[in-house]
DNA sequence: CTGAAAGCGCTTACAG
DNA sequence: CTGAAAGCGCTTACAG
């Protein structure tokens, strides 16, 4: 004879079960796009199954990364999806000793570790993109570094493509970016005024081909005419009339949903470990490419 | 004499103190950064007072919104913040029946729901970016319309602040807006079309505004000589060098921090309402509006 | 097949 | 002050 809205003590019946039909996601910040894309891929496929998902957005601050390791464990979540900043040996250690399956997103883990990732293939897509600039016809290529893993694999893509015709890039044609369209603008700057002879410009990724685009746009220099630029994500204000930037689509929605099925995989099987899937780009080519013997 | 790595099950602990410290997080669409913003601020204060959020991003579905509230009972939430799209009755009831408090972030909850919400001054915030217009010579200003409660509130603003000083706009002047760019787009258009004396339009957001230059720009009527615009929201881009729009910006992580902060405090002192909060918004002038007189 | 007991891992109130 | 018992709300294995 209980109360017509009886509902079940789901902390009960984990504990019994030990399983909490939760799992934790850890990302730099929920409010950039592509993790909040990525995150909703993630709770799709979760929320599918029965679990629940508790974010943790790190701001990349190494101390956070490790408390939620410590609450992965006081709280008894299932498994865990990361993207982790600072990979120093406390945090590896934790890692280590931790229980339950772990997949890292858009990260590859250190060597010590043999966690499974998800990613899309960087160094591929930008390979790709510096092919079609080379196959334009272009030999001075420019390139604007974005400061993470994920921007290093894009620069080795870039680099090999580039000794693979063979363009030995000089340091002149390196700059360094940031996060932000403003350092897209200051990058662009900078490597206008170290090369004469610069007809393309590789960007790190949207943001900063964009701001690349504005210092073109703000100096007159018209693009694709006398520069093209390419990027990298497919924003979608990079479709916009003013911009239309030739970049690489990358299946953010899609890594998430695929880090949560291989995270559920390893869960139901009781492994640690499982294949990483590296997931191809799509390249879109717009209007900010042309071919250099049409200048 | 326990193996050196105990931790304390946290399972066991919230059965007996009745608390989970976890809140659940509802809201529409994670991958929007509108709404990734709030959980951005959501989750910094909950960290900060040891809590878990689990977010469930609903793609407004009636029945996930519902499924949402069924896991925060059974899994014994501490409290929720919600932003729902479909208040049905089987909803509002589930709602009152909760045992726990809940705050409304961007929403707000029907009459027979006495929570706390938590919101821009959406409503100020248009009447202010009107009387810009009006005090700039404006009298024949467009509207695009959001398709939501918000854009609701929006419209209100300006249609009162029109009606104050004589101008009763012309349902002519009243275009359907949505959600993309392309909408703003389509709407531009045919508020082009329909009122020849038009020197300004004010969209529903920044979305619909850069739409509508969009279209403006592919037309070659140039703004804002020949026509003001004025956008909702102040996005990242919209500052860029060929946007520049003349915008509202809201607080957006501060949203979620406030909603988290009422939440934290409703759980502590044990009470099931508060006082809402409504956010001021602050107008960013760009290059989008100009006097119609220099015209 | 039904029903009481034991146990998941803690905390709290109480007895010694 | 220390230590064993009871209990949070379930499930599971076992006795009747």
């Amino acid at each position: 004879m209980e109360t017509l809205n009886y509902t079940p003590n789901a902390l009960a019946r984990s504990m019994i079960h030990k399983k909490t039909f939760t799992i934790g996601l850890m990302i730099p910040d929920i409010a950039d796009s592509f993790f909040s894309g990525n995150a909703s891929g993630v709770e799709e496929a979760m929320a599918k199954s029965g679990h629940s998902v508790v974010y943790v957005s790190t701001s990349r601050d190494p101390e956070k990364e490790k408390r939620f390791l410590s609450s992965a464990v006081e709280r008894r979540w299932d498994g865990l999806i990361v993207t982790p900043d600072n990979m120093d040996e406390r945090f590896i250690d934790m890692l280590q000793k931790l229980e339950i399956p772990v997949v890292f997103l858009r990260r590859k883990p250190p060597k010590e570790l043999k966690f499974p990732f998800v990613d899309a293939n960087h160094y591929d897509g930008a390979a790709q993109l510096t092919e079609h600039l080379i196959g334009l016809g272009h030999r001075n290529i420019g390139f604007i570094q974005l400061p993470s893993q994920i921007g290093a694999e894009r620069f080795e893509g870039y680099l090999d493509t580039m000794r693979k015709h063979g363009l030995l890039p000089l340091p002149s044609l390196i700059a360094k970016g940031g996060r932000t369209f403003a350092d897209g603008r200051r990058a662009m700057e900078s490597l206008y005024a170290a090369n004469l002879g610069l007809t393309a410009v590789f960007a790190g990724n949207d943001l900063l081909g964009i701001g690349a685009l504005e210092w073109l746009a703000i100096h007159e220099i018209p693009v694709p005419d006398r520069i093209s630029v390419v990027g990298f994500d497919n924003r979608d204000y990079s479709n916009l009339h003013w911009i239309q930037l030739t970049t690489m689509e990358q299946p953010i929605i899609e890594m998430g949903r695929k880090a949560a099925e291989l995270l559920l995989q390893m869960i139901s099987n009781k492994e640690k470990y499982a294949d990483s899937v590296l997931m191809e780009t799509r390249m879109i080519t717009r209007k900010t490419t042309k071919s250099v013997s049409e200048v």
